[in-house]
DNA sequence: CGCATACTCAAGCGCATGCTTAACCAAGTG
DNA sequence: CACTTGGTTAAGCATGCGCTTGAGTATGCG
């Protein structure tokens, strides 16, 4: 819960390329090689090998060595914590926007008494 | 759909850094000022200023300006879209890992028959 | 054996990112 | 009015990222 916070940025991270979510995607649909990720993306083996490594620092993928071929394989723990974190915030703020819906609703008119609390 | 994946990037990239998501979840309590959410990063004012345009542009926030203070509020929407890829590739690869599990129990010993589909 | 395949590693290059300082402007406050 | 507070903008700098090439290693195949 408290270290997490770094492995999320690297999930994030991972994220943010959208080759490495193709690859995902790839993944998702069962186990692929190196190579194999790397085919419609237009790039060296070896760039595509590094966005490999991005992805298994950060948790998203795990990978193993058969004769001269790695294999590579979605891990949907990473994933699943990923979502977890937006979840939270958004059912938070969902939450929220609900009871200060309904607040409005009921005492039409009056504006927002303190809506961040400790304005210093 | 489509070009959905552009924006996919930018809301990634914003999510990836804890400085950023810790402002999102000062915002998942309510909206804030700029200064108020740079306040326990120690940073300068401009750094934070480059901050919350980043979750901006990445559409993760929405901010107005009234008086000389500017007042952010999440975007429960972006963060659901986010949401939406991730759930959509995990729960993708669940279901395969169940109906591999299902295949696996039924023929115990036989090897995955072919997992990849066109291995070229 | 010789040759192709599938990586692996290291060095380097160009560009983006994250931060800083400094100058500036606008809006409240005494 | 002067002064502070809150934010904006621009310039500059250090670091990191994504990619390349080039060389090397290990495996499979005929």
């Amino acid at each position: 819960m408290l270290n997490q916070v770094t492995d999320l940025d690297r999930v994030f991270h991972a994220l943010s390329d959208p080759g490495r979510r193709l690859m995902l995607e790839r993944l998702s649909e069962g186990p692929a090689s190196v190579s194999e990720l790397g085919r419609p993306l237009a790039m060296s083996l070896a760039a595509v090998v590094q966005h490999v490594q991005v992805l298994e620092d950060s948790g998203l993928v795990r990978s193993q060595k058969l004769g001269r071929t790695r294999t590579c394989r979605l891990n949907p723990a990473t994933l699943r914590s990923a979502e977890h974190w937006i979840s939270e915030s958004r059912g938070l703020i969902e939450r929220r926007l609900d009871r200060l819906g309904e607040y409005l609703a009921e005492s039409a008119g009056s504006p927002d008494p303190g809506p961040a609390g400790t304005a210093s």
